[in-house]
RNA sequence: GCUCGAGUGGUGGAAUUGGUAGACACGUUGGACUUAAAAUCCAAUGACCAUUGAGGUCGUGCGGGUUCAAGUCCCGCCUCGAGUACCA
């Protein structure tokens, strides 16, 4: 009887399909266990060895669990919105909708073949109106609702209404923009609805914006500042500009410091919590105002170093801040208008690029210095951004290196204030122990002792007060495309308004092409039903659109990262129709107890899907505030990219070890076409690529040795592996038990097939322990001793190192187990039986199989997990090493059961042995039981 | 620049609380079986010195330190990776 991996994979994937094995069920004597994978976006290339990494480590997390007998639930769907699948229909006129469900059928089939035992009656699929209906419920509980500052809490936006009308806004704690008008209980009443309207999406949690947004022509979409990498979109690569646009935001920044403190409560990798702490980016400082000379108005500016505010000698504003109309005199407002002009067209990159290009311009207007009434200039630069703090910065050459530069740049003042520091060169930034100086009633003091202080001054003097600032900012949430949730939103005398929550979802419209619009309006402008009629709650052809009851509904669509903020919670209840989330299913499963993913989702997904538990939690639909108690970032595997190295201008190629002489260009190769030793197939390579067809090929020792480099995996790199090929070739369970071998889960590591049949001979020689030839081994006789040692060793080890996330030295104990009762020839029932259970979450089909063989009925996934027992384990006498004066060793045999004294006992009685060893007698001897015993003398 | 990680044989990696560094696997070499190959099994495999039998020295990026004992702890560097960046 041979291991036939293909026929019983097979056999069990059906059977647990058509058994519905992994089923979880919302109600149940068991303990809950909700373990969670980041859904994958289904693309064309379909699944690489790199995807399932993650879904290995939480199935066998999620088989151990119900071996352990907890309710597991371990589901997994699609987060189908996005951009590519748009792209392909740009191209190919093809809908969507029809390629995302072709690219969810090829990866159901690749997912399966490795075994997971999923719940799919749980699929979601943030593409289907079903789903979706719910991400769009989600956005009018934003919509409809605002942030109280004093309660630290949202809540709907009714109250805030009826708090405009009893006293109006001047009392009322709620986030809000920054430039909101004042008014009175009478004033609000008073205000039209489309007055009412407007001054509400100042607070709505989401809301209508004209704001500076990161816009990629290339995509012809705005994007999320997470969505751009080093000035470019993370997409593609393609240049983003600044522009002014009227778009949908979320109001993330309240929940800045709720986001920050709940790091704290939640286990999560140490990196991907500083990596949100620094995205947040919280300061503490002070704001101060100053006033402008012959002006009203005050500036208010942002600084975390208020200490230094005797060093300041001029103010200045971002291109964009809302003064610089006003302070700037006639003479300077040509200079100031080019100079913004200027400013306003670069892009992200170039400014990025120009950053030690120092540029600015004087406005000609001056404030005034708080404390010393000292008249100081006011310039623009775009060093300051009008998106952090206030837009706007006191300068202290002395104190900050940029502003150092400016200074000198421009010839401006610059005031010494740290006693015995030379800031002739450049400015003195640390907040060491020095003591101020030229700083009035701050002279003297440490820059601790003077930051207490000064905020003391400016509060009593209503000059400034403490403040804190955050570098997170209101998430951008329309995007000008085709494949996304549609916003139910209409528009009325150009006031955004809610369709109702029965009427949703708001299906997604049919249109001809993807593209723009002509004139510029998202793809949705394409659509001919567009238009809502308020009187019927429904949806009606664009043409009728009058100024009564039908009017235009929202063309912008959701981004990427809507779907995929709360689906956690959607898999507790995916066949409720009344709720996203039902109250039994939600007061049972509460939370997600293990989430496996990348980091590379730690400031986007990982922020937005906590900012919308926050806000759900605070309107009572959730039960608690973070969803995920633990998170584990898998690492990344990458792929293994092999070069041919062209000479320059000729259609010859090199082998790697004569390139060093000639100028040549490397050139991707399919990793297919490389055996284990970088030996390329030649014959293969002229059929793969017709550039190839007539190359000549230079060979070192008859062989074309090829290049290699680690890189991502991506299909354009050549260096994709399928998991297909795997398990054709090996089956699912060893490329289950392969990928955990690999390395530890959270690192990164390059794909190599090279040590996968040390897996595959594992299995293999477990195998031979049933079976030899046709011959049934296992037998009922009572096992040895040894042999029972070796089992409960190994189920030690594994349930430890299972409970630290430790899988590839699960495997490793796992082979010299075999390997041990290999050379035992042991093949006791009771000695194989507990391993399948222990074996069984790594390589599920396998066990299956061996546990029905040995005359089982019912299916291995629910067996009580194997206990330790420690008596099979411990030996009566261990040899010890003893190092003498360090240096030389000996063993000594004692038994384990003396105390610490008799061993001390027992080593004295080595004495004669040590003092011919040394010439002199210990003086001091360490014992620590159960380990090492150590003389000095 | 700032923040966070990581550096161990030819390779991937073990060493969980400071306690015999290199488990396990790949690769390599030799052997058994075979007409041969594959498959399978056995043995050797950190470096250097020595070898009849042994044995010895060095060794976890570099330089110091603490300790009877350091891959592990402390101080100072070097290199690589990730994130972030005019954030006031």
């Amino acid at each position: 009887m041979k291991y036939d991996f293909q026929q019983i994979e097979k056999k069990w994937q059906t059977f647990w399909a058509s058994n519905q094995t992994f089923k979880a069920h919302n109600k149940s004597e068991k303990p809950k266990f909700y373990i969670l994978d980041m859904f994958p976006y289904p693309s064309g290339a379909g699944l690489h060895v790199g995807h399932p990494l993650g879904y290995i480590a939480s199935d066998i997390i999620a088989r151990y669990k119900r071996h352990q007998g907890f309710n597991v639930l371990h589901p997994q769907g699609y987060d189908s919105f996005g951009l590519p699948a748009e792209q392909y229909a740009i191209q190919s006129g093809q809908h969507p909708a029809k390629t995302t469900q072709a690219n969810i059928k090829r990866y159901r089939k690749q997912l399966d073949r490795m075994g997971f035992s999923f719940d799919w009656t749980r699929e979601v699929q943030t593409s289907d109106p079903k789903y979706y209906r719910w991400t769009q419920w989600i956005f009018l509980k934003l919509f409809n609702s605002y942030y109280n500052t004093s309660k630290d809490k949202a809540f709907p936006i009714t109250e805030l209404i009826s708090d405009f009308e009893r006293e109006g806004n001047h009392k009322v704690f709620a986030h809000c923009e920054k430039d909101t008008q004042l008014f009175e209980a009478n004033e609000w009443n008073a205000f039209s609805e489309v007055e009412k309207e407007k001054i509400l999406l100042k607070y709505r949690l989401t809301y209508l914006s004209k704001t500076q947004v990161n816009w990629c022509p290339a995509l012809g979409t705005v994007l999320a500042n997470d969505e751009i990498v080093n000035g470019v979109s993370e997409r593609g690569g393609h240049p983003v500009i600044r522009k002014k646009m009227t778009q949908w935001s979320m109001r993330i920044s309240a929940f800045a410091n709720r986001l920050l403190e709940g790091l704290d409560q939640v286990n999560w990798p140490d990196s991907l919590k500083e990596m949100q702490r620094n995205w947040i980016g919280k300061s503490i400082g002070a704001s101060i105002f100053f006033q402008i000379k012959d002006n009203k108005n005050k500036i208010e500016i942002f600084t975390t170093r208020p200490d230094t505010i005797f060093g300041v000698t001029y103010l200045i504003l971002a291109p964009e801040h809302g003064l610089v109309k006003s302070i700037t005199t006639p003479e300077k407002e040509k200079e100031v208008e080019d100079y913004i002009a200027k400013v306003s067209t670069k892009s992200e990159r170039e400014r990025q690029a120009e950053v030690k290009n120092i540029s600015g311009v004087f406005t000609g207007g001056y404030a005034i210095h708080p404390f010393t009434k000292v008249k100081i200039p006011i310039w623009i630069g775009d060093y300051v951004l009008a998106s952090y703090g206030t837009g706007a910065v006191m300068a202290v050459p002395s104190g900050d290196q940029r502003d150092f530069d400016f200074a000198r740049h421009f010839k401006l003042q610059i005031i010494n204030i740290f006693d015995g520091i030379d800031v002739s060169k450049k400015a003195y930034v640390e907040k060491g122990n020095i003591k101020l100086i030229h700083s009035s009633f701050l002279n003297g003091m440490n820059y601790k002792e003077a930051i207490q202080k000064i905020i003391l001054e400016l509060e009593e003097n209503n000059y400034g007060k403490g403040a804190v600032h955050f570098k997170l900012r209101d998430a951008i949430f329309s995007r000008q495309r085709y494949w996304g949730e549609p916003i139910p939103i209409y528009f009325k005398s150009e006031v955004p308004y809610p369709i109702s929550e029965k009427n949703l979802p708001l299906e997604l419209p049919d249109v001809e092409k993807y593209l723009p619009t002509p004139d510029g309006k998202p793809p949705l402008g394409n659509a001919k039903n567009w238009a809502w009629d308020e009187v019927n709650e429904k949806v009606v052809p664009n043409n009728q659109i009058n100024h009564k009851t039908i009017f235009p509904i929202e063309l912008n669509t959701m981004p990427g990262w809507a779907g995929s903020s709360w689906y956690f919670n959607r898999y507790m209840d995916t066949s409720n129709h009344k709720q996203f989330v039902g109250d039994e299913a939600i007061n049972y499963w509460k939370e997600v107890d293990f989430y496996m993913g990348g980091n590379e989702h730690a400031t986007g997904h990982l922020l937005y899907s906590r900012f919308w538990q926050k806000v759900l939690f605070d309107l009572g639909y959730l039960k608690v505030d973070e969803y995920a108690k633990k998170l584990v970032n898998q690492g990344m595997i990458l792929g293994n990219s092999a070069f041919v190295y062209r000479k320059k201008g000729t259609q010859k190629f090199l082998s790697k070890g004569l390139i060093k002489d000639y100028e040549v260009e490397p050139i991707h190769v399919d990793v297919s076409l490389v055996n284990s030793s970088n030996q390329l197939d030649i014959n293969k390579v002229r059929s793969w690529q017709k550039d190839f067809k007539n190359a000549k090929f230079i060979l070192e020792d008859g062989k074309y040795i090829v290049g290699r480099e680690v890189e991502k995996m991506s299909k354009s790199k050549h260096n994709v592996v399928n998991p297909d090929e795997i398990c054709d070739t090996y089956g699912g369970d060893t490329l289950r038990m392969y990928e955990m071998f690999l390395g530890p889960i959270e690192q990164d590591k390059p794909w190599n097939t090279a040590g996968i049949s040390g897996v595959h001979n594992f299995l293999k020689k477990f195998w031979k322990l049933f079976y030899q030839e046709d011959h049934f081994l296992v037998n009922d006789q009572v096992a040895s001793a040894e042999s029972l040692k070796v089992v409960h060793q190994t189920i030690k080890k594994v349930t430890e190192d299972i409970e630290r996330l430790s899988f590839n030295t699960c495997v490793s104990s796992f082979m010299i187990c075999i390997n041990e009762l290999t050379a035992l020839k042991c093949s006791n029932r009771e000695v194989l039986e507990p391993l399948l259970v222990l074996l069984s979450p790594f390589a599920p089909h396998f066990a299956e199989e061996l546990w029905m063989r040995i005359g089982n009925s019912n299916s291995i996934a629910f067996e009580p997990f194997p206990k330790f027992d420690p008596s099979k384990l411990e030996e009566k006498v261990k040899e010890y090493p003893v190092s003498f004066n360090g240096r030389m060793r000996f063993t000594i045999k004692l038994s384990l059961e003396l105390t610490i004294e008799q061993i001390k006992e027992e080593v004295m009685n080595e004495e004669k042995t040590l003092s011919q060893l040394s010439g002199s007698l210990p003086k001091k001897i360490i014992v620590v039981p159960g380990k090492i015993i150590n003389i000095v003398t």
